[in-house]
DNA sequence: ATATATTTTTAGCCTTACCTAAATATTTAT
DNA sequence: ATAAATATTTAGGTAAGGCTAAAAATATAT
C-alpha cells in the first residue's frame, strides 16, 4: 500500500513524462511538487526500490510499467471525483481540483467502479480532460490549439492546456465553454491576437489564450 | 488544521465519553485506535497543548468545547458520507465504514454542505445513527433497547448499539432494518431469548442481539 | 579545453506518529 | 494498612517525509 506521498510522486512523474518523454528530472520534479530537489532525491530512491519508477544517478526518472499503472488509476480517480463534484454537487471547474487531489487518495477499487457507474461512466472531466477506463486506456483525440487554427476553420472546444484557476475564470467570464464552436475569423500579424466567433458571439483573444486552448483537429 | 491521527484521537474521544460522561481512559483509547497506551499518551499532551482536550496525568482526557465541535463534524462528514455510499452507490451498509473514515478526513467545509443538500440533507445514516446538523446539533430519539421492551409491546426499529459487520450480515440474513416494525410475542426466562413479529414474519432471536437493537421508545 | 553555472546528491537535522521496556502512580485485594 | 495488580507515564528508539548546507557531477560558455 502506497503513502498519499508516493502516490502523488508516481502521478507528478506522469504528468512530466507527458511534455518530456524522456523522463522526468529532479529539479522539475520538485518544481511541480513544490518541495526541493533533495527530498525528491530521497523520495525516488525509494521509488526505484519499490520498482515503480527507473532512476539512474543524475540521470533522472521515468515510470516503470507497474508505476504508469498507478498513476494513470491516480489520474482516473482524480478526474472521475471532478466530475462527479460538478455534476453531481454543482461545484464549479474552478472548484473542483483541491478537493480531487484529496478524494483521488481514498483506496477503494469498489468505490471507484461503483462511482464510475453512477456518473455515467464520463469519458472527460470537467476540464476536458480524458478520463483512463478501468484497464487504463485513455482515448486519445487529434487537437490543435486555437493558434494553429487557419482563418475561417471552424472547430470544437476539446480542452485546455493550462487548467488553472485564473484562466478557467477568464474562460467562465468570457462564456468560452468545453464542447462550443469556435471559429477564427481573423489573425492580427503584430501580436498574433486572434477575432473569433465563440457560440454566436465575436470576441478578441490574446495569443497566449489561444495557445490554451486545444481544439478538434479534423 | 489537524492531521488525521489527531483527528481520529478526537473521534475515538468523542465515542469513549458518549458510553462513560467522565472521560476517556488512556487505555480505553488506545484500545479503541488499536494502538499502544503510550502512544495515546505522546497524543494526548498535545491535544491538551492544542486545547482541544482537557488532560490531567492520570486522569484521563474529555473532549474541550473545541475539541468536541471537531469531533462532531467528524461524526457528522462519516455519516454523510456513509449515506452517499449507501443511497447513491448501492453499495450494502456493511461495506461503508471503512471508506468513510477515509472520506470523513477531506477538507472541503463547502464540500460538506453541498454532499448534505445532494443527500436531501438526511437526518440518519444507514446504521440508524443520527447526522448531526450543520451546527453541531444532534437530535436525540428516546430509545430502548429490544431486551427491554415488554411482551405484547410494538415499536419501529431505530438503530442498533453494535455496528459490527457480523452482526450487519446478521440482520440482513434475518431480514431485520431499520423503520420495521418489530413486536415481542415472548420471552424465555431460561435464556431470556425473545420470540418476535418483524414486519409479517415471526422469529427467535437470542438475548444477546435483542441487546444490540434499539426501538424507539414511546 | 577550461572555467563557470547549474543540477543533483549527500550529510546531518527536524517533526510526526508510532513502538518497547522501565519507572511510577493508582486501584484493588488481603 | 500493606501488598499485589493494573494503569499510566517516561525514556529512548524507529521510519516517513520533509528541510538546509555542502559536496559532487553535469551542462554551458568562453
Ligand atoms: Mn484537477
Ligand atoms: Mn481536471
Ligand atoms: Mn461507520
Ligand atoms: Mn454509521
Amino acid at each position: 500500500m502506497l503513502s498519499t506521498s508516493e502516490e502523488n510522486y508516481l502521478k507528478s512523474i506522469y504528468h512530466l513524462e507527458l511534455l518530456n518523454s524522456k523522463g522526468a528530472s529532479t529539479n522539475a520534479i520538485a518544481k511541480k511538487m513544490n518541495t526541493k530537489a533533495s527530498s525528491v532525491t530521497d523520495m525516488v530512491k525509494k521509488l526505484s526500490e519499490k520498482e515503480l519508477v527507473v532512476y539512474k544517478k543524475y540521470q533522472g526518472v521515468q515510470l516503470s510499467k507497474k508505476g504508469k499503472k498507478i498513476a494513470v488509476y491516480l489520474v482516473r480517480k482524480h478526474r472521475l471525483w471532478e466530475c462527479f463534484l460538478v455534476d453531481k454537487l454543482d461545484f464549479t471547474w474552478d472548484e473542483v481540483h483541491d478537493i480531487a487531489e484529496q478524494l483521488e487518495h481514498v483506496k477503494s477499487d469498489d468505490l471507484v467502479d461503483k462511482l464510475d457507474k453512477f456518473l455515467g461512466f464520463p469519458t472527460v472531466d470537467p476540464h476536458g480532460d480524458p478520463i483512463p477506463d478501468k484497464n487504463g486506456n485513455i482515448t486519445k483525440r487529434k487537437r490543435i490549439q486555437l493558434s494553429n487554427l487557419e482563418v475561417n476553420q471552424e472547430s470544437i472546444l476539446l480542452g485546455l492546456k493550462d487548467s488553472s484557476d485564473e484562466f478557467l475564470r477568464y474562460l467562465d467570464k468570457n462564456e468560452i465553454s468545453i464542447g462550443q464552436k469556435i471559429t477564427v475569423l481573423a489573425k492580427e500579424p503584430f501580436d498574433n491576437s486572434l477575432t473569433i466567433k465563440v457560440g454566436k458571439k465575436k470576441m478578441l483573444i490574446s495569443q497566449k489564450a489561444a495557445h490554451n486552448l486545444y481544439l478538434l483537429e479534423k
